[in-house]
DNA sequence: GCCAACGTTGGC
DNA sequence: GCCAACGTTGGC
């Protein structure tokens, strides 16, 4: 069974228009310098994994599209670029620190899930994202609030079969 | 732009 | 190992 996982993204860096432009509609999810978010993309998000990809730091934040991990766990080497904006120079070969994912477009959501929509539906105000505080740019999903969304949605499981 | 929440750093 | 200072995130 898949799990579930939901990702930020600042549209202004990185939105999920920029997703489906990519080759193959496909990216990796580098970046990450956070400890906690960084033990999930190395140990726990597998290939087929489904992502809701959300966008941060807007004027209306929003759930905007699905995504799946086509590759998972492998070292972030944007870290060990100098050139890079997330560049640590505490980051080696023999030791990477950092991990990321590979993303695919799936869909956009014909209806965008803002907080306020969010936070008035039975199961997914309980989501993490819209815990007060709560800063983890990839954070667990549970497969009530997957349904939750593709009903809302009127969209099939892209997941299944 | 404000500011609360959180993570990290570094002196001791 | 404590904790104050600082930087970042991100909703509002």
């Amino acid at each position: 069974m898949p799990r579930y996982w939901l990702m930020k993204s600042e549209p202004d860096c990185f939105g999920l228009g920029d997703l489906q432009q990519c080759p193959d509609q496909t990216t990796c999810w580098d970046g990450v310098r956070n400890y906690q978010a960084r033990n999930l993309l190395r140990d726990e998000i597998k290939v087929g994994d489904g992502v809701l990809f959300y966008h941060s730091n807007i004027k209306e934040p929003a759930i905007v599209g699905l995504a799946v991990v086509v590759r998972e766990g492998y070292p972030d080497h944007t870290a060990l670029d100098p050139n890079e904006k997330h560049f640590d120079p505490k980051a080696t070969v023999e030791k990477p620190i950092w991990s990321m994912v590979d993303v695919q477009f799936l869909s956009e959501l014909p209806l965008p899930l803002t907080r306020a929509m969010l936070k008035q539906h039975p199961v997914l105000r309980g989501m993490g994202v819209l815990r007060k505080g709560n800063r983890l740019s990839v954070q667990p999903v549970t497969p009530s609030e997957w349904q939750a969304v593709l009903e809302i949605e009127g969209l099939p499981d892209p997941l299944s079969g």
